[in-house]
Parts: C-alpha cells; structure tokens; sequence
DNA sequence: TTAATACTTAAAGTACACTTGAAGTCAACA
DNA sequence: TGTTGACTTCAAGTGTACTTTAAGTATTAA
C-alpha cells in the first residue's frame, strides 16, 4: 500500500508539514516521488513513524531518534552506541516515571483538599485548613489509578 | 529565613535569570527588595518554588501554573476553575503514565532485541530476527520494574 | 474547459521557556 | 580606596519542533 502526503497526514493525525519537515532533518527517509514531483509514501514510512511516535512519547528529542536511526542502518559498528541509548532512555524513562508518580500525589491532594474546600463553601460551613491533608496517604490512591489504567 | 537571589537559584538548582523571569511573569511575586534593590526571597518562595517544580514535572506550562495561582488568590470565587483545572490534569497524567509505559514496553523489547544482536555479533552466530520479539511479553516486566522504582 | 483542491519549494514566522549581553549600581574585603 | 564579584534593568538572543506564507505546478470533478 501506498499513500500521498494528504492520507499519512491524516493517518498520523500530524500537519503535512510536518511530513515535509521529518523528510528535511532525515528521520523520514527514501520518499518515492510521482512523475511529477509528489510525494508516495510506503509501508515503511508508516513504520517509521510508528517508531517516531513511540520514542517522541518516550521522551526522546528528534536528534536523538535520528541518533537511533542512524545506529540502526549499521547495527554491527553501532552496537555499543545503540545499546547505550536504549539503556540510557529506559533508565530516564524510570526516573521520571517516579517524579511524575510524586507529582500525581499532589495533584491527588490538591483534589481532595479544593473539593472539601468547594464542599465548605456550599455548605457555609468551616473551610478546612492545607496542613490537614498533609497527614493522608495519596500514595495508594495514586498507585491504583495508574494500575487501573496500565496493568 | 530569607535568601538572596544566588542562595535561592542554588537551592533550587536554576538560573538568577530564571527566578527573575518567573517574577516578571508572575508567578513568583511579592519579592521584597533591600534599600539598593537587590531581591529578598522568603520562606513563601521556597514554598512556590516547590510547586513550581512539581506542577514542572507534572506536564502543567507556564500559564497554567499561572492560572493555578491566581484561582488561588481568591478560592471561594475560583473554585470551580481551579477543581476543573485539577481534574484535567488528573486526567492528562493518567493517560500520559500509559502512553509512556507503552513506549517503555518498547524501548524493553528493542534493549532486548539489540542485546541479542550485541551477543551474536560477539559470538559469530547468526543475528536473531526482529520479528521473534513480537511474541514476547514485555507488559510484566515494565510493571515490575516501573513498581520497583514507585511502589 | 474551468474552477477548486492538492501538491511543490524555500524562506520566514511562531510558541514556549528560558538565557545572554550590555551597561550600570552595590557590597565586601585587602 | 580600589577592585572584584554580585546584583540591577531592559532588550535581544537561543533551541526545539514545528507551522505558515508565497508563488507556482498538478490533479480532479463539474
């Protein structure tokens, strides 16, 4: 299967610009072309893109997925480079799952504090005081969202 | 305690310039001065700076810290904005935390993959083929490991 | 055939979050 | 008292990842 800028665009839910400027810096590579001048996309660009939604959602800048593309055209003098980033990626990828898991507690508290606030207010009766809150356990709560939506 | 503009960068790891900035924009106000006009932090600011970082780390932008703040100022008329600010971003996080933790099912399968292809190149045997790692179950060991790191 | 729509390049523009530079004032110490 | 380093403001510059504009060519439906 083949496609024009217009379908893969679509597909991929990103600007044809945006195709245009991945072809430019070289992550999105060997693009056929019409007779007259268009764009065809193949099989593979869709791969690639796969790939490239993956490593943006992993946190990778562009030059470090060109990085990763370039190491993958010569695996066997690469190995090393390769290995490395991929250690490198999943060791970050760790630590800022933890940080976003300690910043998803907080956002937990603030929720349960604003709604015993919002709670108060209907009610006219005594707003209840931040310090309060910094006695509960948002840690469960926070671990059984993330296992509802993950495991 | 009060801290000057270097101690205050320092403990938190930025750039004067940035502690500058932040106040220019608003997110870090009521910064008292000396007679010569050199910055005076307080507690207070080590405090917004806190929140600063874990709204950071918690994918909010500048504006939205900011918005955050000014519902702050006066709840009883914000409540509803800042509960509805809150709960989205609630929302934004968990849906991250699984995106990110598919793309680490990848990065494992790819570290995986490439660690074989490091061995076989090592040994002369022949390279393994991508394809066979399709098979394989990286969702347990993402979890163990992401629980290592949170849990 | 004509009009609308889709494509092309190259260059300039945008948004975000800082960061740096220039020019000057202030503070601390030998 | 001089000089070194920290501070000030205001403006301009930086890096990342696109996005838009302009001017022109190609394709498609009526």
């Amino acid at each position: 299967m083949s496609y024009t800028i217009a379908q893969l665009s679509k597909k991929f839910d990103v600007n044809a610009s945006t195709l245009r400027y991945y072809e430019e810096i070289g992550i999105l590579s060997n693009v056929e072309r019409t007779e007259s001048g268009h764009r065809v996309y193949s099989e593979d660009h869709v791969g690639k893109l796969e790939a490239i939604n993956c490593f943006k959602k992993a946190g990778m800048s562009i030059s470090e997925i060109k990085d990763f593309f370039e190491y993958e055209k010569d695996e066997a003098t690469c190995i090393d480079d390769m290995m490395s980033l991929l250690r490198n990626r999943s060791r970050i990828m760790l630590e800022e799952f933890y940080e976003r898991y300690e910043s998803y507690e907080h956002i937990l508290k603030k929720l349960d504090y604003y709604g015993h606030i919002e709670k108060a207010l209907k009610s006219g009766k005594e707003l209840p005081r931040w310090d309060k809150y910094d006695k509960k356990d948002y840690h469960q709560k926070a671990l059984d969202d993330i296992l509802t939506k993950i495991g």
